[in-house]
DNA sequence: TTTT
DNA sequence: TTTT
């Protein structure tokens, strides 16, 4: 018992994001996250590897994504493993690993998806009124300020 | 704008911890946690190195610990960094910095003062019923449960 | 590029390391921990979700893992995220998850498997005079002891 | 014993880099770093709160650091807690904290600064071919890969 | 599929 | 003293 589960993330989007409106209010965001890594190999080349990660953002966090985030934005991301299981077709158990982002902020991106003022870099700033909004801005520094919905309990 | 200040400890309490009930149903809770690392020097001698932190929480995780927490005890936390500043009686500039809990966890205690059975390795587990309780238990995986006075806005 | 991907767990293994000694002095060692966190439901009930995880460790480490880990040992882990492609036997890609470690530290065990003095916490302490051990112990305070064989490159 | 002193920072320079060239071969960098949070008071105003950080960098590192960063950078940090005593000419004991930095990497920079063509986000980058310009690149996916220096063990 |  |  007593558990920790702690996942942190930067990299890039590999693709806008993938928003689903559920009933109940519910809003769910899948992001695929690159963190590219590079050393030099024994032979002194550079070597790149990139790493992919599935993300799933819940609630007011998903709703902000939709709206900042796009394919190539930069985000710092906390969260934690979640595995999925299932059966396929053929009858065998699978298992599908996601990270369940806690909070998120957007890093010095180009801005030019944001209609900010000015062009400079923007974080998931500003997000209005909405209490998940502010939910958000606010994990800038650290997660603790986080809403309903952030908890495990399966929003639906 | 948009930073992260994280911080991450796993020690033992160096003294039981000092709580203060404030007016306005504040509590505070003052610990000295010792993270200690060992390696060897340039002559393959083991060295230890031992950091002192001085750690500060609210509400109810200010409870939970004066509970459940005492010399001795290993903990894992997660925080951020804080600083106080004042001047001193020659009116000089002082700062302190502080680490500001959001979430702990307890270790593998020997468990003699929780009074739970077994003496198995144990957490801050089965606070029992109270909220707050519930809360640094929920932490273990994640500081997205925790309950008002957590945020950053100072408690009084 | 530039990216950050790291995880930190603490858990219980579920099982006694698997180690394999590969050609070319390389060791393997494969771990299966356990994280859980307990939350109440809506309804105040308190739920326990268990995640368990795929750990890998190389080297030295994988040494030291086999010599004093085992089932319900409890340890911190850092590590990253790494995912294994391959084709299954219907010719699908399939992928899967694994936490490589970069270093752990045990904690609080009973150490009735370390035959060390007195049955206080210990951790994966005085691990005698091997280079490896010192590396892992030294993890305690960060990854930046790490030895040979924590790079990403492939050890063979 | 046995513990975890980790910091985690993402924020912005106050000032240029300050290096110092050592006896021995040796190079300190110190940093003043900013990570700011902001949040909602009680009335549903922004606030906005900054801690500012001072980090200490060695060896190729601090040249990195030296070379690449300067006030207004953005950078990702690990690093540890680390505490200075001495004696002020009144002869009272003092403390002061600083993060020793294990790993860093400068994010989404406008780069103006790298010389680099065209003007995008950019990390300490193909820095070269100096071994620790590649250990600080490789620290982007994990401090994994610190070199010599990074240990705990004074420099000097 | 991102980013440099 | 940074950044938005």
């Amino acid at each position: 018992m007593a558990g920790v589960n702690k996942v942190i993330l930067l990299g890039n989007l590999g693709a806008d994001p993938e928003v689903k409106y559920l009933e109940g209010d519910n809003v769910v965001a899948n992001l695929r996250l690159a963190t590219t890594e590079s050393y030099k190999d024994r032979n002194g080349n550079k070597v790149e590897q990139t790493e992919w990660h599935d993300l799933e953002l819940w609630g007011g966090q998903a709703k902000i994504a939709e709206q900042y985030l796009k394919k190539g934005s930069q985000i710092y991301v906390e969260g934690k493993i979640k595995s999925d299981t299932w059966q396929d077709d053929q009858g065998q158990n699978r298992k599908r690993i996601k990270i369940r982002v806690l909070s998120f902020t957007m890093l010095g991106g180009r801005s030019d998806s944001m209609g900010n003022e000015g062009g400079n870099p923007t974080q998931q700033s500003q997000p209005t009124s909405k209490p998940a909004a502010q939910s958000a801005a606010a994990t800038s520094s650290g997660p603790d300020l986080s809403p309903a919905g952030d908890d495990d309990d399966l929003p639906f």
